[in-house]
DNA sequence: TTTATTTATCGTAATATTGCAATTAAACGA
DNA sequence: TCGTTTAATTGCAATATTACGATAAATAAA
């Protein structure tokens, strides 16, 4: 397999997800937060930044292209990075709506407490 | 490889990856939203709403367990999962820091100006 | 033109992920 | 006790990810 069954859901979980996958490697993460601390562009400074190898800095720049948050121009013989202000507004805009049902959430875990669950069990 | 070289980033880095990368899976996410909706505990409702197997579902609850976000109890024959509020919260705030970096960004996209690059190329 | 710089791509190895069927283990009910 | 229900675990196959070295392509500089 290797491979999520995407058929089985909403496009918009199947977005998150793909987002979500996107941030789940710390180079990106990384890599992300270079572009933001410079508020623009950026490029080759990434290799001597992150220390990881060159081919490997193109591969998670590429990963973040194909989710739509990054954009890429050449200048002369480098390479300018930026990050797509919708696109960023997008994906946070869909991580809110999921965070923001946790604030329904009782204080205390009611697998802590020790009332029984509220749900029937079939 | 396969492996993240985690020793070259924070822990906080690491931690938001980590988080992230338990996002990044459909069922994962349709999980989460399900344990929202009902506010509560959550059984084995779950395979019959998700359409994937019993032994897929129960791996993918024990990998958000492991990022903490999730705690089990066991109800009689059944189980009962539950978000752990705090987790929840910190998880989400470490989003939040990382997203609100992106309020700064200009409304246009620096690869889409005729500008040059703001930044040197090294 | 030749050389250096920069980045993408290819090939490869190691490991991780995804999903399922089959099995196991535990608790309940008859 | 015996069968049923529920969920975790195991074993497996297919695919994905991560990282790197080597190479290629494109531009700039000498």
């Amino acid at each position: 397999m290797g491979l999520s069954k995407t058929d089985l859901f909403t496009p918009e979980q199947n977005d998150l997800a793909r987002a979500a996958k996107a941030f789940g490697n710390p180079a990106r993460v990384a890599i992300l937060q270079s572009i933001l601390r410079v508020q623009g562009c950026i490029n080759g400074d990434l290799v001597r930044e992150l220390g990881l190898a060159q081919a490997t800095i193109s591969q998670h720049l590429r990963a973040l292209k194909d989710i739509g948050i990054l954009q890429g121009r050449i200048e002369g013989v480098s390479m300018c990075y930026c990050i797509d202000p919708e696109r960023w507004a997008e994906i946070k805009e869909r991580f809110n709506r999921l965070f923001d049902q946790g604030e329904k959430l009782p204080s205390k875990n009611c697998c802590q407490s020790e009332n029984p669950c509220t749900q029937p069990k079939n």
